[in-house]
RNA sequence: GCCGAAGUGGCGGAAUUGGCAGACGCGCUGGAUUCAAAAUCCAGUUCCCGCAAGGGAGUGAGGGUUCGAGUCCCUCCUUCGGUACCA
């Protein structure tokens, strides 16, 4: 009784392809090249869990569809491997994280092995190898190497950067300390996310509500010296260049708004004495306006100067380097007060509750540059010290965030853009008791009184620019990159930092020389943060910390790069991986980059596609990499949820709550309508039933039930593990199902009776070949090698079309159900043309390829099925003599006729109107119009 | 609040992009096989009325365009995901 057996036949076939190294890339790649990529994964202790094959899958079936079809292929697999959870593992058990981690990484590769995808496994990498961070490190000597021309738009070597004669004069130290102010990587002293519980700094993004994304611990901003990388530089070429890509357009809008690029203009408000307003003015007009506003101006940034006629006030962050001097000393307790009070809240307070607006005036006035009125200046949070020049003008009038302010702190409110006249408050907006945000027709506004929003910008902005009072400007939401951790598991920094005797940093330093590398991690006794906000690195030995060149000392920089460093050019290394005279070998990277498919999570839809962009940019601009853009095609797939659970929820005294009378309670919980606390509990599936809309308790139909996916969680305990997957269904079941579920992009529920449903297409495609009736192994003995009738060949061929359309469009689940049809097709024929059985073998080949080789070898075929040539269909065998097409009259199917699949309109129509049925129901009445599409429908407008 | 995606049988999902709604799978019902069960095979399965033939309704709700709308347009509702004062 030979039955499919997957345990015995996947790993069979894996050793199989390992031997002999089936999948290996081609040393050239000859003809059409396609360079597919998955997103690797960080290799944590849970192992796989079914949402990484997903993506994995999908990109085996197009690699192994691409070789058939002759391509040369790079399907490379490697792992993120430096992280947090290995550090606290490390700090809990004093095990060398390095030992966790390869303990993990075995994990996954056996996990990826026993999936059967077709990496070429000679390829693998991990961030942590120090051959492979050797060249993370000598990127980031790149980076530190290189300055951006703002002119050019290009980042060109540091030795080519002019330096101001003014500079030279001062002497080498200046120009150091010039130099190392224009470098892409750049230290800066930044307000930044300290986290005491873990004992690090924390990215913005790795800060979620104020807390801590890892662990949930509070955080607070202090300042602290890091290393920024100078990713602003680049905004203008990341946000161009995203035209090109065949990306989701909602990835390319995520990227582009977190760029954020707005136009508009800087103005300076003068802010000395009044009397000394129009001297001030007039001297502006002698010198333009200047790179920096000096002492005796506040600049801001607005995107709608056309309103400069309605600022009745202005704003400082409280981290604006003027705010002491524009504080009157009556106003300074206040001012310090606030400010004290503003660095000291968390993100979590700025952000929480109903963050109504907060501010204090500085006692100072400035006077708006148009009609030389002075206005007064407050200060206030709501203005970010980060964005702009850290400074606004305020015009309530036409801005929600202005006017909120205004009216609690009582200050003028004039419109200056005229609302449309059907707006329903203009009244209001008018007599400035409402905002109006949008554009208009300027009011007030002197002689640009009538003149649209557009033309109001475009004249103000020139008037200022004539007088050196404003020029236009463009700014970027984002902000320059904080690249470094105050960690332990990270790529330490190739930088060294000047010592002088008595062992203080001079401020001066170098990279390591590139023929040092790597900077190696140093050995710690054991991996504890000391709670101060310095790395763990400062506790190595004095022989890894200090390095003395030509007769100086130097002290290593004790920060590590953050976990992004590493998965930021893999895709490079992949190329030629064991390269280690270089990064990547030129003429290689030329013929394989870009990548053509990258397939990954849509949670990296900004920060790591961005940040990879941006290196990308710099080695291009640098001449180490031949393409702008890294990733040509970007594809995101789903999330899978856990299985579908019924939920009912129950009061304290244990009585069943109707879910349509559940609403979320404040505290984040549950809670009834009356505002009792409510309790979920899980229904099985067969308490239930569909009423309406919903569901319902069986045993009580006026209690309604929650139906619903949840996200994979371990608390929730809804985690399906693949390896589970693998020993009850196979391998082949799970990549199969895992396509079958639904569009790659969509997000869907798992469910374990779907894997059994296709487990079984899987054992009557074995039983389509092999006689499981017998006890040895046996072609089924329907298996012929005559050729197949006229609608086997048409089932054959329709397969063979459909199959490769939809294989290569990616909507593999339509691909499963034909060959699901194929399938139950062919085991009801008597016989069985040994060659449809081959086609269709190699059909499904790439989506259940050890169940392919197996039977492949067992029709008597030699090596393996992989290398088969991928078969293509005949147009002639897909032409049907008679097809059946819908009468419709006014719309409606009422009946069918056959026509040949060549017919023309007017013979279709002819047909119907002969049929006896149309006949009969046309009785008593008129044809109006007849409506015939060739090989689709006739119908019918008729009326009595 | 804003941005994005999506609402189709009991469930996951199809529908050649304006042309037969529900392919394929799960589940369910009946039958065959079996001492019995599993497995397998066959038939049926959107809902309502009807013994049936047949008829009617139907793609979140309402309106519109069209000979014809799941698909296009307008208004609204719901769910999921993302995001947070960027001047």
């Amino acid at each position: 009784m030979p039955r499919y057996n997957p345990a015995d036949i996947e790993p069979r076939w894996q050793a199989y392809w390992e031997e002999n190294k089936t999948f290996a890339t081609p040393e050239n790649p000859g003809g059409k090249k396609r360079y597919v990529l998955d997103m690797f994964p960080y290799p944590s202790g849970d192992g796989l869990h079914v949402g990484h094959p997903e993506g994995y899958t999908a990109t085996d079936i197009v690699s192994r569809f691409a070789r058939m079809r002759g391509e040369s292929v790079l399907h490379p697999m490697g792992f993120d491997a430096f992280g947090l959870p290995a550090e606290e593992h490390a700090i809990k058990t004093g095990e060398h994280p390095r030992i966790q981690t390869q303990r993990n990484i075995d994990n996954f590769t056996r996990q990826l092995k026993m999936l059967g995808f077709s990496y070429d496994w000679d390829r693998v990498l991990a961030t942590t190898d120090e051959a492979y961070f050797r060249w993370t490190q000598w990127i980031f000597l790149v980076l530190f190497d290189t300055w951006f021309d703002a002119e050019q738009q290009v980042g060109r070597p540091i030795a080519e950067l002019p330096i101001p004669d003014s500079v030279r004069a001062e002497g080498p130290r200046a120009v150091d300390a010039y130099v190392d102010s224009r470098r892409l990587a750049y230290q800066d002293d930044a307000l930044v996310n300290w986290c005491p519980e873990l004992g690090t700094v924390l990215a913005n993004e790795e800060v979620v509500d104020g807390k801590s994304e890892v662990g949930g611990h509070p955080v607070k901003r202090i300042p602290l010296r890091q290393w920024m990388l100078r990713i602003t530089d680049y905004a203008e070429r990341l946000l161009e260049g995203l035209d090109d890509l065949e990306w989701p357009e909602g990835i390319k809008k995520l990227q582009s708004d977190w760029i954020g690029r707005s136009t508009g203009a800087e103005v300076d408000f003068f802010v000395g004495q009044e009397e000394q307003f129009e001297t001030w003015k007039s001297a502006r007009g002698e010198s333009g306006f200047p790179q920096r506003p000096g002492g005796d101006a506040l600049r801001v940034y607005t995107t709608r100067p056309d309103t400069l006629f309605g600022a009745t006030y202005m704003v400082v962050s409280p981290e604006h380097p003027m705010l002491p001097q524009l504080t009157a000393s009556d106003q300074a307790d206040a001012v310090t007060a606030y400010c004290e009070k503003a660095s000291f809240k968390s993100d979590r307070e700025r952000t929480e509750g109903d963050r109504e607006k907060t501010g204090v005036f500085t006692g100072s006035h400035a006077i708006n540059p148009v009609n030389g009125k002075p206005i007064p200046i407050w200060v206030a949070d709501y203005v970010l010290a980060g964005y702009g020049t850290g400074a606004i003008m305020a015009v309530p009038a036409h801005d929600e965030r202005d006017f909120e302010f205004a009216v609690k702190y009582d200050l003028p409110v004039i419109a200056v853009v005229e609302p449309p006249a059907d707006a329903e408050n203009r009244a209001e907006i008018l007599a400035g008791k409402a905002c109006f945000a949008a554009v208009g027709n300027a009011i007030n506004s002197g002689s640009l009184d009538g003149l649209d929003t557009a033309e109001v910008k475009t004249k103000i902005t020139a008037r200022l620019s004539g007088e050196g009072l404003g020029k236009q400007a463009v700014n970027y939401k984002l902000r320059d990159w904080l690249f470094s951790r105050q960690r332990f598991w990270g790529e330490p920094f190739p930088i060294l930092h000047e010592v002088d005797q008595d062992g203080r940093e001079t401020g001066r330093m170098r990279g390591v020389d590139p023929s040092e590398l790597p900077v190696r991690l140093p050995e710690l006794e054991d991996f504890k943060p000391h709670g101060r906000p310095e790395p763990p690195l400062a506790k190595a030995g004095e022989d890894w910390l200090y390095v003395t060149i030509d007769g100086q000392r130097y002290r290593r920089e004790t920060n590590t790069m953050p976990q992004w460093a590493g998965s930021c050019w893999y895709y490079l290394r992949y190329i030629d991986p064991h390269n280690d005279a270089r990064l990547v070998d030129p003429e290689k990277e030329s013929a394989w980059m870009p990548v053509d498919l990258y397939v990954g999570g849509a949670e990296h839809a900004v920060l790591h596609l961005l940040y990879s962009r941006f290196w990308h940019k710099v080695l291009y601009d640098r001449g180490h990499v031949s393409t702008p853009e890294p990733f040509r095609r970007l594809v995101n797939q789903g999330m899978i949820l856990g299985e579908v659970e019924f939920t009912a929820y129950f009061d304290p005294d244990d009585q069943p709550v109707s879910s349509q009378h559940v609403r979320k309670s404040p505290e984040g919980g549950r809670q009834s309508k009356d505002g009792r606390p409510v309790v979920a509990k899980p229904v099985a599936e067969d308490q239930v039933e569909k009423k309406g809309e919903g569901f319902v308790l069986k045993s009580d139909p006026s209690i309604r039930i929650d139906s619903r996916a949840h996200k994979m969680s371990k608390s929730r305990g809804n985690v399906v593990n693949p390896d589970v997957v693998v020993k009850e269904y196979g391998a082949d079941a799970l990549r199969l199902y895992e396509m079958f579920m639904g569009p790659l992009e969509a997000t869907k529920p798992w469910s374990m009776a779907g894997v059994g449903g296709v487990r079984s297409f899987l054992d009557r495609v074995w039983r389509m070949i092999v006689d499981d009736q017998c006890d040895d192994l046996v072609l089924q003995p329907g298996l012929s090698d005559a050729d197949g009738d006229e609608d086997q060949n048409r089932m054959l061929h329709a397969t063979i079309k459909k199959v490769t359309e939809d294989t290569e469009s990616m909507s593999f689940n339509t691909a499963i159900a034909r060959m699901m049809e194929f399938t139950n097709f062919f085991t009801r024929c008597e016989t069985r043309p040994v060659a449809a059985m081959k086609n269709f073998l190699i059909l499904l080949s790439p989506y259940a390829p050890h169940l392919c080789e197996e039977l492949w070898k067992i029709l008597g075929q030699q090596g393996s099925i992989a290398h088969q040539p991928w078969p293509s269909w005949d147009e002639a065998a897909l032409v049907q003599s008679s097809i059946e097409v819908p009468v419709q009259f006014n719309g409606k199917v009422k009946t069918k006729i056959h026509v040949s699949p060549d017919s023309k309109p007017d013979q279709m129509i002819e047909a119907a109107l002969a049929d006896d049925r149309v006949q009969e129901m046309l009785a008593g009445k008129n044809v109006v119009k007849k409506i015939a599409v060739p090989g689709r429908l006739v119908n019918l407008v008729v009326k009595p």
